[in-house]
RNA sequence: CGGAGCGUAGCGCAGCCCGGUUAGCGCACCUGCUUUGGGAGCAGGGGGUCGCGAGUUCGAAUCUCGCCGCUCCGACCA
């Protein structure tokens, strides 16, 4: 176990918080549930948003840029949508302050109450279908396939750094169409790009699956999701994407013109994936000694480390390496070399251990004389010693081996805690003592749903696209299964 | 919002019961020398309205009351 991070088996949650503040990823604001992103966190999110981004100018999206603030009744609009946001909404009441009139500080100026309230957006469909009102008349005004990278506030209970906090960074996705089929196509494309970074880059491997009436989002019609394992062998929803149906579009009375001169109202959908998402890396790759970052996203992917006394033997080791640093470099490999000669040596090691660098290569006298360095590897903990001029050959290969080495492992670990079972028994048993992911039939009752989780305290967490509910029954009722479904406890 | 607990240096804590020197310890920080292949050693140093306010007292970090803030556990959520 590391200095001062508390061990994974032991606490899970406070592993968890300790590797944030160790790994200076992020750091608690002085409001309470809000959060500072540290430079070193919000380098893996513009990565991340690199990663998305690409993928949805690929797909014909287009970035934009939608008010924070929104008219508190433009919220009511939408019956269900309503329902699932007015508890958590902070609402701005006034625009001034004054000096405090009975003392220090300042107060609210009672002269300045709005007269129409507005809200922060909790989330932007609202905004943005009062605008595509404006914008859409006839069906050649159609697809409008609008994403914007914002921040929301959703003022919440409990909060927890990255998975849940008041003021979070996301991306939404907001489109229109002119028929049910394109708003599904769009639904199930965007979870397909979700997917794909999500397993690429992220090397975290998910579910996807339909979500259930009860855990769908306010206001859609259904709901797609990617579902993945946390270490704990707890459920995180990493991402969602919404088929909305004409919901917004009744509640807007956003219209267009069909091809035949028809009056119709315009299909959406909408999606997002949030900074909830470098929780999930944490959650799925971090070990007793902090983060390991798959080498997609990883700040640095390789960190030097001269072992040396001086200015005088840094200088020299930086010499030794700058043909092999410069080669790697126009290959697009992302090094940094620590020379700071305020720390020692090992002091570094442990410290690029818990900031999850995926290559360590340390340098010192010894190698200098033999032509080699010693290479070590985050993954698995592994040090060889390496040929200077093979460097540019193999580190690539290696970065790659612990890309696709981070995917298996996770792969593997939820294999191994996805279980099924042949009773209601069973079940409760295994919810309670092992946990992890429970793949059982569901007679589509949302009051099955219900007393499962009231028992259990396990939700179900999505209803796979694989899913084979034919001849099996219902874990809870033993009626014929409606559905096949993943349970599991969730955060 | 219900239950429990905690506020003393940047962080983690001791002191509080039983009031009485200049409020202490570890880590971190600064300076110097020696070190540097797995969290260096020694020496010196800086940093505190003891959460805030009132009260009791000759005297309050310590006792009393009020307030504020935070953390953890239960109902909602990406």
């Amino acid at each position: 176990m590391s200095k001062g991070v508390t061990s994974k088996k032991e606490d899970f949650a406070r592993w968890y918080t300790d590797i944030i503040t160790k790994a200076e990823l992020a750091d608690y604001g002085p409001v309470k549930g809000t959060m500072v992103i540290r430079p070193y966190g919000y380098s893996i999110w513009t990565s991340l948003k690199e990663a998305f981004d690409r993928r949805f100018q690929e797909t014909g999206h287009v970035n934009a840029y939608f008010p924070l603030l929104i008219p508190k009744s433009f919220l009511s609009k939408e019956a269900e949508h309503v329902k699932g946001f007015a508890k958590e909404c902070a609402v701005v009441t006034h625009h001034r302050l004054m000096a405090n009139p009975n003392g220090e500080g300042l107060v609210v100026d009672p002269d300045s109450k709005l007269e129409e309230e507005v809200i922060i957006r909790p989330t932007s469909e609202t905004v943005i279908w009062s605008m595509y009102k404006k914008w859409i008349q006839s069906y050649r005004d159609l697809p409008i396939l609008i994403n914007q990278w914002a921040n929301v506030v959703r003022w919440e209970m409990r909060t927890r750094l990255f998975l849940r906090t008041t003021e979070f960074l996301w991306q939404e996705g907001h489109t229109a169409h002119a028929t049910p089929e394109e708003a599904e196509e769009e639904a199930r494309k965007i979870l397909d790009i979700y997917r794909e970074v999500l397993e690429d880059v992220m090397a975290i491997p998910v579910l996807t699956g339909l979500k259930t009436e009860a855990e769908k989002f306010a206001g859609a019609v259904h709901t797609y999701c990617i579902e993945t394992m946390m270490g704990d062998k707890r459920a995180l929803q990493a991402g969602t994407s919404h088929n909305l149906g004409q919901n917004f579009a009744k509640a807007f009375d956003v219209t267009f013109q069909t091809e035949g001169n028809k009056l119709e109202h315009v299909y959406a959908t909408s999606w997002g994936v949030s900074t909830r998402l470098i929780g999930a890396l944490i959650m799925v790759h971090g070990d007793e000694k902090g983060l390991r970052l798959p080498p997609a996203i990883a700040p640095h992917q390789v960190v030097v480390v001269p072992i040396g006394k001086n200015d005088e033997d840094f200088s020299a080791i930086k010499d030794y390496l700058a043909t092999a640093l410069t080669a790697l470099n126009n290959d697009g490999i992302r090094v940094h070399v620590d020379d700071r000669l305020t720390v020692s040596a090992g002091f570094k090691f442990h410290e690029w251990e818990m900031k999850g660098a995926p290559l360590r290569l340390e340098v010192g006298a010894r190698d200098m004389e033999k032509g080699s360095a010693v290479i070590v590897r985050r993954d698995t903990g592994e040090k060889s010693f390496i040929q200077r001029d093979n460097l540019v050959q193999e580190v690539p290969k290696l970065l790659e081996e612990i890309q696709s080495g981070l995917f298996q492992q996770a792969v593997t670990f939820r294999k191994e805690n996805t279980t099924t079972v042949e009773n209601y028994d069973e079940f409760k048993k295994q919810i309670s003592t092992e946990g992890g992911f429970i793949r059982c039939g569901w007679d589509g009752d949302p009051e099955t749903e219900a007393a499962i989780r009231e028992e259990t305290k396990a939700s179900i967490r999505l209803i796979p696209f694989d899913e084979k509910p034919e001849g099996i029954s219902c874990i809870y009722s033993g009626k014929p299964a409606k559905h096949e479904v993943i349970f599991a406890k969730a955060y």
